[in-house]
Order: C-alpha cells, then structure tokens, then sequence
RNA sequence: GCUGUUGUAGCUCAGUGGUAGAGCACUUCCUUGGUAAGGAAGAGGUCACGAGUUCAAGCCUCGUCAACAGCUCCA
C-alpha cells in the first residue's frame, strides 16, 4: 500500500500502481471524469500514471492552466492525426500548447492553404467523435530514432538526437503516433470544439536559416458553448485595435506615398501626444533632467564609434551622401551616441554628476517589413530619450529613481498588468555583445540589486540585453494578447569607454562615468497604442482629446452654446460644440459613441440659467451645474488623476 | 525579409467575365426638438498600381505596392 496525500491535507493509503484515475475516481466519479491530467508530487502526469511509492497528489481541470495544457496539446496530436490522413506523406515538426491553444508544425508535400481549414477540422471533429485514448510508451533512443527513421520524420529524427537516453516517450492516438513529453488527456472524446484558426509559415527550430514550415493555429474546447463564448471575446479584443480606434478617434493615419511605417499624427492625436510629453517633462524637470536638441541625422562615423554601425549598419536608412564626395550621414537610428557628444563638449567634475539630458529624439530605423505593425512598430518614432551620466556610488540610486518615474507613469496611466523583465546577456552567444565580462556583471548586478531594493517581481530572460548592456524592461500586453516593451532603463559601462567620457574625481585623476539609457513610455507612438488599447479608447480625462461637447437643443440655443464653449475653453476645459441641425437624442448617441466624457445639453433653462445640464459618460444625467461649478468639477477630477500616487 | 490571406465610395462591406451597388458618414431642404438613430432629395468610385489573356476584366494570369495573421528581427 502506499499513502496519498492530497491537497486539503488529508491522506488516503491505495494499492500500489493505482492510476491517477483510479484515485480520482475513489472520490468520485465525477471528478475523474473532469479531470484532464494530474500532479504527482509536483510533477504533472497523465491521468493513467501509475503511483509507484507514497506521493502528494493533485487533479487538474480545465479551469486549470495545466487542464488547458493537457487539453490543448492533446488537440495538437488529434490536429496532426487528422493531417496524416489528409495529407500522405506530411511530415511533423513540432505541436504544442500554447498561451490561447495550440498549434502544428508540418511540412506537407501539397500546400496548406487557409481555405483547406474547414476540411481539417472536420476531420479532427470525426476522429474525436472516435473518442481515441492516448497511449503512452517509453522507448530507448535508438528504437525512437529507428520508428522516425522508417517513418521519414527527419526532423522528429532531429529531435530525438538531441535527447537523453532513457527519457524519451511516445504517445499514440489512433493511427498517429508522436514523439512526446506529455501530458495529455485521457481520450480525444473529450474534445468537443474545435477551430483552427490560421495557417502561417514558420522557421524549424525558430532560425530563420533554416526550412520555413506550415504551422497550423487552432484552439478547443470542451464544450461547445465555450467557442461561441471565445469568438465572442475575440471580437470584442478586435474593437480595441489601437489601428480601428486610431482611425475612429482621428489620432493617426498612414499613407501609402508617405511611406510604409511612417505614421502621421492627426490634430487630435498630436495634442493628445503633446499632453503626455509635457507630463513626463514635468516629472523630469522634478528630477534634475536637462532638455537637450540632437539633429535627425549623425555622420556615419558616430556611430562606427559607438558600435552601432557595425550591429546595426544594415538596419538601418543606408548613409546619406552628399554633393561633396566621401561624405556619409545616416538618418539618426539612435539618440544615444549625440549625448554622448553633449557630455563630451565640456569637461566634468566627479561634483557635477550625475548629469541627466533628456530629448524627446525622433529615431529611423529601417524595420523589415513583415515587422511593421500599427503604431507599436514603425520605422520612424520619436523616443522619451534620456541618458544619465552617473558615478559608481550614484549608479543604484539614480537607477532606482528611474524606476519611480516608471512606476508613477505606469501608475497615473493605470497600467497595472505590466511585467518586469530584467534582459541579461545570451551566456551561450557572447559575441553578440560588446565590453568586457567584467563590466556587463558590474551592470547585471546592479540592476538587480534595484530589483530587490524596490521589491519589484521581475522576470529574467536571457539574450534580451542591448548590445552594450543590460536592462530592465516593462512590457505590456495589447488587446489580443501580444506582449510589447514599453518602459526600458538599461545599464551601460560600454559606450562611455568608446566615447572616451571622462570626469575628473576628488583624486585629481580621470574617471569614467557609468551611462543609464531610459525611456518610461519606450516611444510615444507604441505607448499610445497600448494606451488606446488598455482604454478602448476612453482616454482619462487629461489625456483625452475632447473633453466636453455642448449640444444645444435647437438651433435657438446655438448663441448660448457657443458661449459655454468659449468660456469653458477658457477656463483650461477642452470643449466642442455639436450644432447640427439633429435632435437632441442623436446628438447624445454620436459623441457617446465618439467617447466624449461629458456632454453638455444646453436650452431654454439652461440659457435662462446661465447653466450646464451634464450628463457623465456612463453615467448619465448628473443634472445643471453653473458654468463656473462645471470649470472648477472637471479641474478637481483631473487633479486627481494626474497626482494619483 | 519569409509563409499565407486581403485590397471596390470617407467608413463597414456586397458584387466571380457583359452598363459599378448597399448601409452609415457627407451636402441641401423640411422639421426646432429635453437625455443613445426625425423625414426627403442629392452628390460621391482610374474597383491599390502596371502589364497580359479575352469580342469584353472589379472578377482570370503575372508583376509591383500596401494592409492583416504568424515566423524571424527589434539599438
């Protein structure tokens, strides 16, 4: 017998190599039904694993990621049964689950086309209707290599090679049988509705050196209901594309003859813009920033000394030449190397730092063209630039002075699902990365010491680091999901040297300065995007472009509107007037539409009056107010807003 | 850049080889109103661009440009 624990601390003792099932089934029949897979001891299983010894036991269902999982990787297996049967002669990458669902990756000898989507499905919905249980085996290396080998799989064979004897499983379903980790669910009759999503190329093993396979997109659910309920969903993330509301709200527009991603900014969206920068120059005036002006363009041996050139010198607009031979210029791809030149212009006492130059830089760079995407990737963007030129002893505290800017925006602005991500150096890829060991573990270190000082939950990924150093990024997730990087504070010991920076200590010798590149919003365009998408579109009421808009009940009160709208700009609140000749009811149903945050109905009363009937977005009717009660309502929730600390 | 999909009026879209369409927006007129769509008339298109096939092309073929999904990349 052996003891199983569970997770509300009670113990039950069962025969030796009773089944996950079987446990689950002993509390009740029910759960083993709903139970997709299992955690023995931490490690997550099968339903059909065997307990060999004592072990604390955990069921997962669909409402658990790891049920998800299971379930959605089990889908991938059913995907690719049904391709073999379709396809003959497909061969099989890799399928697994994914964040929302699950994909294959194949290599058919006919093309996959999206059109053939339906016909796929179909087939997956017969073969689950099979109720096909998954089958589990453990072979050697050699056995798998010989099963792929006569199968024609090279890159399952590939794969395999690069396992361990005596770890490696296979799981059957049907006739389809795959190399595989697992878990998976018990039998593909739980699977009850499926939809593939899109057909899209990609590169085995991610290098894009190597063959570009089909992949196969798709997700599935237990029940029916829940792919209505989940294309339902989708359609709403899809109302909060920043690119629909962008147009909607009149922010930006692109333009075929300007150029592919290069983003023009509408009145309104250009306002809205200004708004930000002044807030964040505001908050850097706070903090001891200077402003700086670089020009839109550096000569090409600027950035050969900084390192970018050779990085970066195929990315990038390709130089300038000018009438006179021998002259090169690049569009500036950067901001970095021309305050570098800024500090340089003067010597530095060890008593004048840290020195702190800001510049909202407008930056070029030539991003391929399948990477272009809305306003969150483009090819000329304007940074909330600074460098910060620091001391050793000056370096955690200036960088964590940093973080609280980034955290007051992320705060004010109401982004609270951020994730903290400390990017390192590839250890496996050093050549990518400029500067000495020594240097990139003094900057490392530093940054993650401002980590723990702040208390902040960071991820680390490695091979994100810039090319001279490491950092600390924020990202963020758009409306479908897709993570983007705002906010990034990175750590440079590199550049400093190459631009031979200098300030003289208390010691009377030349010291070097350690740099801090930072940027809270990353740039003004991907950090509206996100905005428009977290909002849909519904701006706080500092940001947003139109504040109020008068609607006059009939044109006889079209004096008295224009009034309220002069008076109201006036006093600091950003108003519009509505007078189409339309009832008052459509006037209401277009601007609450267009988001407007209040809407002001002016008539007969209101003229008498000298007041505003206001009615709140979402609210409704929030009844007369004077002119001068409206003014000072909306200053007092604004001031709110912008000190929300 | 790569794989796939798409491009028709300001917007959303219908139109699969034979005289370019709808709804909304826009203009004018009627209506002058009280908290989410009042009525009528009108104007608006080089069917992304360029070649080709055909008696005839928005529709078929090829190329270019751009957008969308994904891969790769992201200073």
């Amino acid at each position: 017998m052996i003891k199983v624990s569970f997770p509300d601390g009670s113990v039950r003792e069962f025969e030796q190599g009773v089944t996950a099932y079987q446990v689950a089934e002993s509390i009740s029949p029910r759960l083993a039904a709903d139970c997709l897979a299992a955690s023995v001891d931490g490690a997550t299983v099968d339903m059909s694993h065997a307990l060999a010894s004592d072990c604390a036991i955990k069921f997962f269902k669909w409402d658990d990621a790891e049920g998800k999982h299971a379930f959605w990787h089990t889908s991938s297996h059913l995907l690719a049964e049904a391709l073999q049967e379709l396809y003959p002669g497909i061969k099989f990458g890799i399928g697994p689950a994914i964040e929302q669902g699950f994909y294959y990756d194949v290599d058919s000898p006919t093309p996959i086309l999206e059109a053939d989507l339906a016909k796929i499905e179909a087939k997956m919905m017969e073969l689950a209707r099979q109720k096909e249980e998954l089958v589990r085996t453990e072979v050697s290396k050699a056995e798998a290599l010989k099963t792929f080998t006569e199968k024609g799989d090279e890159y399952k064979c590939e794969l395999i090679s690069d396992l361990e004897d005596g770890t490696i499983s296979f799981y059957t379903n049907g006739s389809f049988t795959d190399l595989c980790r697992g878990p998976h669910i018990p039998n593909t009759g739980l699977i009850k509705a499926i939809k593939l999503t899109s057909v899209a190329g990609a590169y085995w093993r991610g290098d894009e050196k190597r063959k570009m396979l089909t992949r196969i997109y798709g997700v599935s659910f237990p029940k029916k209901s829940m792919l209505d309920e989940y294309l339902v969903l989708l359609e709403e993330a899809k109302k909060r594309d920043h690119r629909k509301l962008g147009k909607e709200l009149e922010l930006f527009t692109f333009s075929q003859r300007v150029g592919q991603g290069l983003p023009l900014w509408l009145p309104k969206g250009a306002e809205l813009r200004d708004r930000l920068e002044r807030f964040l120059r505001n908050i850097q005036k706070q903090y001891g920033y200077k402003p700086v002006i670089t020009p839109p363009i550096g000569n090409k041996d600027l950035y050969v000394t900084s390192g970018h050139y050779a990085k970066y010198g195929k990315d990038s607009f390709q130089p300038i030449h000018t009438p006179i031979e021998g002259e090169e210029y690049l569009l500036k791809p950067m901001n970095c190397p021309h305050h570098c030149e800024i500090y340089r212009s003067k010597p530095h006492s060890y008593k004048d730092l840290p020195v702190r130059l800001a510049e909202f830089g407008t930056v070029c760079r030539y991003e391929q063209s399948g990477e272009l995407h809305g306003l969150t990737r483009v090819r000329s963007f304007t940074q909330d630039d600074a460098h910060l030129f620091v001391r050793p002893d000056q370096l955690l505290e200036e960088f964590e002075k940093v973080m609280d800017i980034v955290l007051y925006i992320f705060k004010t602005l109401k982004f609270d699902n951020y994730t903290a991500q400390i990017s390192l150096r590839d250890p496996n890829n050093k050549e990518k990365y400029i500067g000495s060991d020594e240097n990139w573990e003094k900057a490392e270190a530093a940054i993650i010491q401002a980590c723990k000082d702040k208390g902040m939950n960071a991820v680390v990924e490695y091979g994100e680091a810039a090319f001279y150093g490491p950092k600390l990024d924020f990202m963020v997730k758009d409306a479908l999901g897709r993570s983007w990087q705002l906010g990034t504070i990175q750590v440079d010991y590199n550049l400093p040297e190459r631009f031979d920076l200098t300030y003289k200590g208390a010691d009377d010798k030349l010291h070097r300065p350690i740099m801090i590149h930072r940027a809270p919003f990353g740039s003004m365009e991907r950090f509206v995007a996100v905005l428009l998408e977290h909002t849909a579109g519904k701006f706080p009421l500092w940001l947003t472009p139109d504040q109020a808009v008068v609607l006059p009940i009939s044109e006889k009160y079209n004096d008295y509107a224009e009034e309220v709208v002069a008076y109201l700009n006036a006093h600091d609140v950003r108003t519009q007037i509505d007078d189409r000749n339309e009832k008052i009811g459509r006037k209401i149903r277009d601007n609450e539409l267009k988001r407007i945050p209040f809407l002001l109905i002016v008539g007969e009363k209101e003229a008498a009056e000298h007041t505003v009937s206001v009615r709140a977005q979402g609210e409704g009717d929030k009844g007369a107010m004077t002119l001068e009660e409206y003014a000072k309502y909306v200053g007092d929730l604004v001031a709110k807003e912008i000190e929300a600390i």
